[in-house]
RNA sequence: GCGGACGUGGUGAAAUUGGUAGACACGCCAGACUUAGGAUCUGGUGCCUCACGGUGUGAAGGUUCAAGUCCUUUCGUCCGCACCA
């Protein structure tokens, strides 16, 4: 038979749409899979790194829909966005006339896949109507104190004029286009995650069997969480006097209270109030307020960096426990935005406090001891024993935080405190084409919600894209509208929403995609949540996927839906490479997947990416081995000529040849392996072609019609999710797809008359033997011995190992 | 610095979880068929050795009858976070 990928593909994928073949079924008695990849972003054409990850989701949802499952494997477009705006800004395109020509291009080629999702359930973020139910959830939020607008220091991106969250600046540089961020003050919206830090932390545990353990880790990390004391360091009264009395105590934060006893001074941010104030009232001299000055003009980026700075402020406080004057400096090591922007130093036992005290000559005072410890090298800061810390000494220093805590509780000097390093999650974003912050300002009613029944709250159509400043803020009348509270004059607000909130929740909305009224029934979710196995890049592992987690926690608690976490599985696929480097434009190293479904179908482009390499690790692009499985495909159709009868042969295996006994071993084996790994989530469908590709290798050396019939049957069966087109076309022919069901392995194939074993001496292997299944130990050893004369002669045998079915070990000596 | 993942032929990778290392492919070599082949088919292919045999999973130790797999130390690569007090 001549295999011709185009026409057979374009064949059933006609087909495949007008039966709507792929649609889930409305019954919710249905065990069901919810089978998601990562929806894209529009940008114009689909990708190498597109074709995988849809690929992997696609088999997925095959491999359970012949399961007998009820599937939902939807698709959409992440479709607000940058890109769309610097389009317009070059080819004078409006950005929903390039987006939504973008989505219909890519729409087409991606068909051109086989991909086996649920049409009905597509849209885009951008369309109003799901806009509508964000603006939504965002009022909610808002009335719940879930989110609230604040003037704060922000992360701005000049080249991209837009501010980010702290999860989307990447090593001091924006996530997008690798320009180094500034901090400017500016006032935006925020949504409180921070109070689900611990949720999000504890909760990471329920996701320990399905999630990569790296992912949970860089979630971990990014909560941040850190136990210890929070306490107040009050100003000496010169100190006071000198700052006029507006201040008369800071906050600090330390993990290690066990080490108090050991301050020699105190270190606040170069932004903290206090050192703002002595500077704008040049309370100290001009030498020392330059210096400040200069530190307060560096880059948290570039201070990471630096050495250790700092400036004495010439000021005091009183140590809380010791009543010692301390004195107070400020350093450019210490974060404003973390633990009050102070911190208490103990130089004996915190390396940077140590490198500060040693540049600056501060005294170094040990309050831990242990036999590691060498404070004339470093810092010593692992756990110990206390001295010098009054009536603590003697205690060990998990014993002694728990003490010291308790002791400033009681007092009423300090508490206990867990601090996260993950903060709010600022949504403000000064660009078009996204979603309206749905907010109005009047001039006496103050920070407005728009009316629910008013929502969504759309863009205009007539603006003009410049790249220069926002579009919304420099539209003639957009903006101008009346306070939904009091009906006067007022201002809407201009500032749209980070696109990462549309995909925080747009896999609930394809629960109840059509729905006018609702986001979603909460039914469908119920019974739709959580997703099974979601796929996607690594790209994501804190972005999305912590905004998505909270999203779901927060919308759980505003009664909108019963779900705790969204993703029960999640795959992180790897990179597709090509010349050891990930593919991209600028490199020129890509690989175009039209032409290559052109040139060899899409059923070689999807054999190659799920055989090259197991889904998580990179795929390295190999033109040769993309012929070798185009090959494969061609020499399974070619053999089909064996096949002779139209259904699941009977066929008695003890009348069978050896050749044919092996044929059918490896086809039955390839069939176990196959719904091993999906059953145990690695989707290592590499090892499963592989096994397919074995088993046709012995269904090859017989000649058995019988057996070449079974054999296609168990093939096909395995092999549609991987390659569906010409599967459905073969099964079609041949079986009427009798065989897209659940299949049941022939355990006897498996039973085999003789089985061969190794024979090892030491360990080491020296020969083979096949005895009879039922042959006993004693003669198995007798033969192995045998066998293994000339290895035997002149040693004495100390040892005789027999493994059932496996080996036989002889020790000798 | 902290955390994570990982090191197996010329290449991509397998290895039933402690039991015959290198399955399956790519590449390469040889042969067959061909006017021809970058088509197809057959065979070979870890390394050293003519062979007998030796040796081999980054390195070094250890546990074990038996280690790619478990333990200790060490080197290297990639990724994430990075002065978080």
């Amino acid at each position: 038979m001549e295999y011709n990928p185009s026409k057979t593909e374009q064949k059933w994928q006609d087909i495949w749409r007008a039966q709507e073949a792929f649609e889930p079924k409305e019954d919710k008695a249905l065990p069901k899979k919810y089978i998601l990849s990562m929806f894209p972003y529009p940008s114009g054409r689909i990708h190498m790194g597109h074709v995988r990850n849809y690929t992997i989701s696609d088999a997925i949802a095959r491999y359970y829909r012949k399961e007998g499952f009820n599937v939902l494997h939807p698709f959409g477009w992440d479709s607000f966005g940058m890109p769309a705006e610097n389009a317009a800004i070059k080819h004078k395109l409006h950005p929903k006339k390039w987006t939504y020509e973008n989505i219909d291009y890519m729409r087409k080629e991606l068909a051109t896949l086989g991909l086996s999702f649920s049409k009905k359930r597509e849209f885009a973020t951008s369309d109003p109507l799901y806009t509508k139910f964000e603006q939504e959830f965002i009022i909610k939020m808002f009335e719940e104190g879930l989110l609230y607008e604040k003037r704060q220091s922000v992360n701005w991106c000049e080249t991209c004029h837009t501010v980010l969250a702290n999860e989307q600046v990447v090593e001091g540089c924006c996530w997008r286009c690798d320009n180094e961020v500034e901090q400017k003050q500016m006032p935006g919206y925020y949504i409180k995650i921070t109070k689900y830090a611990q949720e999000l932390l504890d909760d990471l545990k329920t996701l320990e069997e399905g999630w990569p353990k790296q992912v949970l880790t860089m979630q971990e990390n990014w909560i941040g969480r850190s136990e210890g004391l929070a306490f107040s360091l009050s100003l000496s009264d010169e100190a006071v006097s000198k700052l006029d009395g507006n201040f008369s105590a800071f906050d600090v934060f330390t993990t290690r209270p066990d080490t108090i006893y050991g301050v020699s001074y105190t270190a606040l941010a170069p932004e903290h109030e206090i050192v703002k104030y002595l500077v704008a009232h040049n309370l100290l001299d001009t030498q020392k307020i330059e210096a400040i000055k200069a530190m307060q003009k560096v880059s948290e980026k570039d201070r990471a960096l630096a050495d250790k700075e700092g400036v004495s402020l010439d000021i005091e406080v009183i140590h809380p426990l010791t009543g010692k004057r301390v004195p107070v400096w400020v350093a450019n090591f210490v974060l404003v935005g973390y633990g009050g922007g102070a911190v208490m130093a103990v130089p004996a036992h915190d390396q940077r406090d140590y490198e500060f005290a040693k540049k600056y000559d501060l005294p170094i005072h040990e309050v831990i001891t242990d036999p590691k410890s060498d404070l004339k090298k470093e810092a010593y800061t692992d756990n110990g024993v206390l001295v010098n810390s009054a009536d603590f000494d003697g205690l060990k220093s998990t014993k002694a935080k728990k003490a010291i805590i308790y002791h400033f509780e009681k007092v009423g000097l300090g508490q206990k405190q867990i601090n996260y390093k993950l903060r709010d999650w600022g949504i403000s974003r000064q660009r078009y084409w996204g979603a309206p912050i749905p907010f109005v300002h009047c001039p006496s009613c103050g920070l407005v919600p728009e009316k629910i029944e008013n929502l969504p709250v759309t863009l205009p159509d007539d603006v003009e894209i410049t790249g220069e400043g926002n579009p919304l803020e420099n539209h003639p009348t957009w903006k101008k509208c009346h306070c939904p509270k009091c009906g006067g004059n007022a201002t809407r607000e201009t500032d749209t929403m980070d696109t990462f909130v549309q995909s925080s929740w747009y896999f609930l909305r394809y629960c109840t995609p059509n729905d006018q009224t609702k986001a979603f029934e909460k039914e469908d979710v119920a019974y739709w949540m959580s997703v099974d196995q979601y796929v996607g890049g690594i790209e994501h592992a804190i972005l999305h996927l912590l905004y998505a987690r909270f999203f779901t926690k927060a919308l759980r608690d505003l009664g909108y839906i019963s779900v705790d976490e969204p993703f029960s599985n999640l795959l992180t696929q790897g990179m597709v490479l090509k010349d050891g480097a990930k593919m991209s434009k600028s490199k020129g190293n890509t690989v175009d997947p039209d032409e290559l479904i052109t040139k060899y179908g899409a059923d070689t482009a999807r054999l190659f990416t799920l055989f090259a390499a197991p889904p998580q690790k990179e795929l390295e692009w190999n033109d040769s081995a993309v012929e070798g499985s185009f090959k494969f495909i061609r020499r399974f159709v070619d053999r089909v000529e064996h096949v002779n009868a139209d259904h699941l042969p009977q066929i008695d295996h003890t009348t069978l040849s050896k050749e044919e006994k092996y044929a059918r071993k490896k086809v039955y084996e390839a069939l176990k392996k196959s719904d091993e790994i999906y059953k145990t989530r690695s989707f290592t469908f590499n090892t499963v072609i592989a096994a397919c590709m074995e088993a046709l290798n012995a269904l090859n050396a017989q000649k058995n019609s019988d057996v070449w019939s079974e054999g296609y049957f168990v093939l096909l069966h395995i092999l549609e999710p991987v390659i569906p087109h010409i599967c459905w076309e073969l099964s079609e022919t041949l079986f009427k797809r009798e065989n897209f069901k659940p299949i049941k392995i022939k355990e006897e194939v498996f039973v085999e008359d003789t089985i061969v074993l190794a024979v090892t001496i030491n360990g080491k292997k020296r020969e083979e033997i096949e005895v009879d299944k039922a042959l006993q130990k004693d003669a198995i050893l007798q033969n192995a011995k045998e066998v293994c004369a000339k290895w035997l002669e002149g040693k004495e045998i100390i040892k005789e190992i027999y493994v059932p079915s496996k080996l036989v070990n002889l020790v000798v000596k």
